[in-house]
RNA sequence: GGCGCCGUACCCAAGUGGCUAAGGGAGCAGUCUGCAAAACUGCGAUUCAGCGGUUCAAGUCCGCUCGGCGCCUCCA
């Protein structure tokens, strides 16, 4: 079941073509660094789509770039650059961005620019229909032939008029319609056309890149919550008009990122960037994060949000390692850890009952409009499950048999890859960063575990202790004896401070809010 | 002004008519441990913003009130 926008309820996904998915979500305009708002939509697209082929469809994802446009073109006035320069580095900044965070390029990305004769072919048609008109080097869309119009954000034609927020220009023939071309004025980027030169208007890249790549008809359209008005309404109302067959099966709209109970977004100032982020959490973390509320929901993003997703992501982390740990002890000859896959007994069906259980509930849930929340609950369960077995079966002097072992761990990261989390070593993830000193540190730090463990063996636990105090305190490492020895992991470190602490704080100046500020919450109360 | 969303324990967060209100984080206590850590066990909402209503049954449906937010303009 996926929820649709458009129905305003969840529905099973009927793809046009059995078995393959179309699907279509709006980029982002390069034009700058991208906010984690950016990598929720990101994220959430990226897990829909795995969620989707692991069910056995054959996607096919589309995500454009916006690489024409007036930020663009402000932006590369204002730097001395061109508007192909501005959007190249920041295009670049993007998937800089994408890859770190483990989000899946898309089968295509198509960009704007590389679009223009099949949006000059659309708007040509329809011009021809009867559905949009030429004034004074603007083509517009005739909002009122579209008798549909407002099916998707359920609003009427009165509604917005009254609304009276709606631009009037000079050229319109009526308030509500919206510009498919744009006459460019001198000196900005522009492409020939019938109506002179200009540019593509924004909703008109999508309808043409969406058709060019998947169809006249697509199964999956998504983006931020913030496009459904005017955006995606009038991407149906120019492909509808344009093709008359359905131009969406079900739209998909995820929530917003906020901070401080407001939106994160540029024009706020109230953003952090993907990479500001990052500097101070692992990208499995923020993945972690922005998973941890259903896609459609509002997230908040704070400091001890993240803080709180790094442990739980430490804790699966850790039970990955034991199943590791418990399967190499079980087939060492000197365990001698009886647990060979005859040793079965009961506790060994509880065990595989408790594997079969989370899969069938991590799906149940990822197949309920991908809640995973739920799906991460479920695993939650397993990790709790599995720990209590392996304890009980240890106080029994047996171990868990190793193949259910490797049968829960296989499990859990097929989970895992559907959602971008546990793709690490698990003792690499918890023994924390290799890197450059990484080696250096790691020698150093086996080498006072292993003087540390002669000294408890002489009994001599002062110098024990001492050895563990200035691991914690040198190298910020966590020592944990158990039957197998003594292993370690890095202390979860405090984040570095800056970027978390003002907790959002608006930037004052910044382009983004020229002639924006004062909008809203100026102080001039009434 | 129009349309819409949200309000669940200290924090985060599922649950959308019916078993004891998932799960994570934090806290406290216990088991284990030379000491720790981890893990496990127990404690923690007789209650789901408030008030009414529908129903045999409501956190879940309806109405109102309070509080927060979003879209209507570029925005993931």
């Amino acid at each position: 079941m996926i929820f649709n926008s458009l129905t305003g309820r969840k529905e099973a996904l009927v793809p046009l073509v059995p078995g393959r998915v179309g699907m279509y979500v709006c980029g982002v305009t390069v034009y700058d660094h991208c906010h984690l708002g950016h990598a929720r939509s990101a994220v959430v697209f990226d897990v829909i789509r795995a969620a989707l082929i692991d069910r056995g469809y054959k996607v096919t994802y589309v995500r454009n770039f916006t690489d024409i446009d007036d930020k663009i073109i402000r932006r590369a006035r204002e730097e001395g650059k061109t508007s192909e320069e501005i959007a190249a580095a920041y295009t670049a900044s993007f998937h800089e961005d994408m890859d770190r965070l483990g989000v899946k390029r898309p089968d295509i990305e198509p960009l704007a620019t590389g679009h223009i004769p099949d949006m000059i072919a659309i708007i040509s048609a329809l011009i021809e229909k009867g559905a949009a008109y030429s004034a004074g080097g603007d083509v517009l869309f005739r909002v009122k032939k579209f008798s549909s119009y407002g099916a998707l954000s359920k609003r009427s034609l009165d509604e917005m008029l009254a609304g009276a927020r709606v631009e009037v220009s000079e050229h319109k023939e009526d308030p509500l319609d919206f510009v498919l071309w744009k006459a460019s004025k001198p000196g900005e980027p522009a492409w020939p056309s019938p109506w002179g030169p200009g540019r593509p208007g924004w909703h008109i890249e999508c309808s043409a890149m969406a058709m060019k790549h998947l169809g006249e008809t697509i199964d999956i359209h998504g983006g931020g919550h913030d496009l459904l008005f005017p955006h995606h309404e009038n991407e149906i109302a120019q492909s509808e008009a344009y093709t008359g067959r359905p131009f969406v099966r079900v739209w998909v709209h995820n929530g917003f990122l906020n901070i401080n109970r407001e939106k994160m977004s540029k024009s706020l100032g109230n953003f952090f960037t993907i990479k500001e982020v990052l500097a101070r959490f692992d990208p499995e973390v923020v993945r972690l994060f922005l998973l941890s509320t259903h896609y459609r929901h509002p997230i908040e993003f704070s400091d001890q949000n993240l803080r709180d997703s790094r442990s739980a992501l430490d804790r699966a982390y850790r039970f990955l390692d034991l199943l590791e740990r418990e399967r190499k002890d079980a087939s060492s000859p000197v365990h001698g850890g009886g647990g060979g896959p005859e040793d079965g007994g009961t506790s060994g069906g509880d065990l595989l009952e408790q594997v079969r259980r989370f899969e069938d509930r991590f799906d149940e849930a990822m197949s309920d409009d991908f809640n995973t929340p739920i799906a991460l609950g479920s695993l939650f369960d397993l990790v709790r499950d599995l720990n209590r077995q392996i304890v009980s079966e240890r106080s029994l002097g047996r171990s868990v048999p190793t193949e259910l072992l490797g049968r829960a761990g296989e499990a859990v990261r097929r989970a895992g890859r559907i959602l971008g989390l546990f793709q690490h070593d698990p003792r690499a993830w918890l023994e924390g960063p290799g890197g450059r000193d990484g080696d250096e540190r790691r020698r150093e730090v086996e080498r006072l575990v292993a003087e540390r463990t002669a000294a408890r063996k002489a009994r001599d636990f002062a110098l024990a202790d001492e050895i563990r105090r200035r691991l914690e305190e040198e190298y910020a490492v966590v020592l944990d004896d158990g039957p197998g020895g003594t292993i370690w992991r890095r202390k979860a470190e405090e984040g570095s401070g800056e970027t978390g602490k003002s907790g959002g704080e608006k930037r004052g100046n910044g382009e983004e809010r020229r002639g924006e500020a004062g909008k809203r919450g100026n102080g001039e109360a009434e």
